[in-house]
DNA sequence: AGGCCTCCTATTGTATACAATTTGCCTGCG
DNA sequence: CGCAGGCAAATTGTATACAATAGGAGGCCT
């Protein structure tokens, strides 16, 4: 995607994600614009990628609005997750070079030393996640299901479900990479995708008890 | 999607798989536009989508070329079908109602009506073949498995399979459906997703076969 | 003669003007 | 008073002109 494009794109999902607009108001095409500081069609190229993700909804009509995510679309999104990052998981243990399995050794480390002390870094913890699952959806080798899996990962629901974690459930995330790691060292498909399931399905129970507590981050 | 831009959908993608072009070769928008008779900003957005198809990919430079189909490309795309659609017809199991079942008996009505003769009639089979798959999928009230779903199983490698299989493989698929159909009317979930499953990976087999033995349709 | 630099061309990206469609209102008629 | 019809405004869709960028060819220097 090219400048203006990608940055409409990221401007938009910040401002859709941001929380200052109402979930189901309507959005036109010059708005989204305007906020993005680019012309018309660079947003719709935006629009339609946002509209894959489901952060947009169109009426029949083809106006568009905000979408409103209902706990089943979260559950939803988790369920799929799992399945499909099971998958992965299961491929990459298959696949992973002990070179490869070293790096995500490395990566792991720079996530629980950001966890592992008194005062959890979030920031570092997100992107240090986020660098993991990507190596091992990438290790697959599956260009659909990295695909797929681009779509269905919304970063800052991931996000949200972080900052509700506890500093103990933190550090439980980090085990959970620590054991697929082992998985991927014993070459054993099996206990990785059940291992990836487990952490996936963890994540969603926090993310929804949180939400039932009235909760919106901060 | 729009008139114009569904239409520039639709023929190139007739273009693209009507077997005139070389896997590999580069495209211009402008070609595209000729080709769907249209401009080049609803190409744009056709290209889009055909490129989330895996039907074209793109260079570094942006420069779009015609995808290379490889078998594993073909083989990924029956895995990951036969994983979501497999879960798909479980979900589907859990919710069907019987007025909704016997709409799919119907349907699978037509479809044997279209094979159990003599001469199968192919265009017949496909349409029922789609029908009754899109209602299961549609059943499952899963709006993202939907999507994906769309943007994964490929028409157009589902005529060039059934074009292989023989007048008994016809049948079976039909039986498949009975069976299907059996397993929504006990409720049994895990029983749709197994029947699901077979079913497809059988598909992908005989797919496979005829392309080893040198196919190209005609 | 070979390699590098530059300019030209081909191609994609963006903006804007214009066309088509839809919505909601307003008026007029029953 | 209510409903239908149509008009006007808002919104999305399409075409085209222009800008930016990448690739390739040709010439120049060593």
């Amino acid at each position: 995607m090219s400048k203006a494009s990608e940055q409409a794109y990221a401007k938009i999902r910040g401002f859709l994600l941001g929380g200052t607009v109402q979930p189901g108001s309507q959005l036109t095409e010059e708005q989204l614009a305007e906020v993005a500081g680019v012309s018309r069609t660079p947003v719709r190229e935006a629009m339609r990628r946002l509209e894959t993700e489901m952060l947009l909804v169109r009426s029949p009509s083809k106006r568009i609005f905000v979408a409103d995510w209902s706990r089943d679309d979260i559950d939803e999104m988790f369920t799929l997750r799992q399945m499909l990052e099971g998958h992965a998981a299961r491929r990459a243990a298959e696949r992973l070079t002990p070179a490869e399995i070293d790096r995500l050794e490395e990566v792991n480390r720079e996530l629980h030393e950001a966890v592992d002390g008194d005062t959890p870094d979030i920031v570092r913890f997100l992107d240090a996640n986020r660098v993991f699952h990507e190596a091992i959806t990438e290790a697959a080798h599956s260009p659909r299901l990295g695909q797929v899996l681009a779509m269905l990962v919304e970063q800052p629901v991931v996000l949200r479900t972080a900052r509700q974690y506890s500093a103990e459930d933190l550090k439980q995330s980090a085990r959970d990479h620590d054991e697929l790691i082992a998985a991927f060292r014993a070459g054993d498909p099996g206990w990785a995708k059940a291992v990836m399931g487990g952490h996936l399905r963890r994540a969603f129970h926090t993310f929804v008890s949180a939400d039932e507590n009235g909760a919106d981050g901060d």
